[in-house]
DNA sequence: ATAATTAATGACCAATGGGTCAGCAAGCTT
DNA sequence: AAGCTTGCTGACCCATTGGTCATTAATTAT
């Protein structure tokens, strides 16, 4: 009967502490929540994930690496894969992939970076090789594409894709300050859009 | 030569905690302004803060209040005064607020919303109150009212004001995170009045 | 089996910072 | 000028929490 009381999983501690401490934050805030309550969510004591993360502060980008890497990676490989016409493109899988955002994790995401970022210098820098700029690369990629082709004028736009996700961002910082007052994130993401594309179409 | 060590001053001094909170607030954030800075900052021992205000919160929604009060009222006012028409409305004065508002106060507020809204519900209630709704408010009843004399069709923007400050919280947000990267603001908002105006004329 | 290795524990430490309060003194009253 | 009220100070308290480390026990090597 000698269940033993731990076992030893090196591989898998570090992603299991990652998620329960991404679950934790997302619920409290990165300085809301303790170290100790991350470690019991990992089912683990707290010496043992200092063994792992050097800091309270490593253990948060490592947080933010994690979830964000594979999104990028999703958007990329997104638009990498079509070979849809520019208008096409950004009416199918990118209104789709922009509509998921502010439901994702992306959401908990933008709270910590906006809480965070000013403390963390080296982390806006990582988010913004890794996501930001490539992000903003790929949109402006695809309207310089669908100018080329005859599809879109050139304008304003092209020097600034941020307007594609202006209301993407509205969602997010919608959903984090007025959790329950509904606002119909879909409809303004897929207006906004419909408005670009009127806006640009040659 | 007897210096007094300190003068009484009943009545300013909740002013000017409230404006050195502020101040410390907008450098470090909630959490990690110290009671005892804002004191210092202020010129006060940190034992009559607690006379005046009796916790940390309550000295931060009454930042908070403060600081939203008179620009709600500015804007309110704008658009009381005003007889332009709707369109004429939108590219003059409610353009020029709106670029001011990313290197406003109002930013810190942002950021400040964002990091502690979920931590004070009542907070979040008074600005939805103070602010947000009456600020939608307001932009439905001039879109509506350029529905009614003919400058414009009614169309999804009508139920959707936030689409004018989506691209204005693009602008605050990405000021917090991405500090010195620049992004041209008041072009981003431009063009966005300029594409919703597009959209929705008659 | 026995020894060696190291993943894992949890009691502990030290610093931080919100909040208190006994006493001091500015300035008013008489 | 003496006394009184109260705005104001700053030393102090103590709960919280990030981080450490001596110890334990699961696993591997011999």
């Amino acid at each position: 009967m000698g269940q033993p009381r731990y076992q030893r999983r090196k591989e898998d501690r570090p992603q299991e502490i990652t998620e329960a401490a991404f679950a934790a934050f997302a619920e409290k805030g990165f300085t809301a929540t303790k170290v100790e309550e991350v470690a019991r969510r990992a089912g683990v004591s707290k010496g043992l994930l200092y063994l792992y993360f050097k800091t309270k502060e490593e253990l948060f980008k490592a947080v933010i690496r994690s979830v964000v890497t594979p999104r990028v990676d999703e958007l990329t490989r997104t638009l990498e894969r079509s070979e849809l016409g520019a208008e096409a493109f950004i009416r199918g899988p990118l209104l789709a992939f922009m509509q998921r955002l502010p439901g994702s994790p992306a959401s908990v995401v933008v709270r910590l970076m906006i809480s965070e970022a000013p403390k963390h210098p080296d982390l806006v820098e990582y988010y913004w090789q890794n996501v930001a700029s490539r992000g903003l690369g790929a949109l402006r990629q695809l309207l310089d594409r669908g100018v080329a082709n005859g599809e879109f004028r050139r304008s304003a736009v092209n020097d600034l894709p941020q307007l594609f996700l202006a209301p993407v961002m509205m969602s997010i910082v919608w959903g984090i300050v007025f959790a329950d007052r509904s606002l119909d994130t879909d409809k303004l993401i897929e207006t906004q859009a419909d408005m670009i594309l009127a806006y640009i179409k040659a």
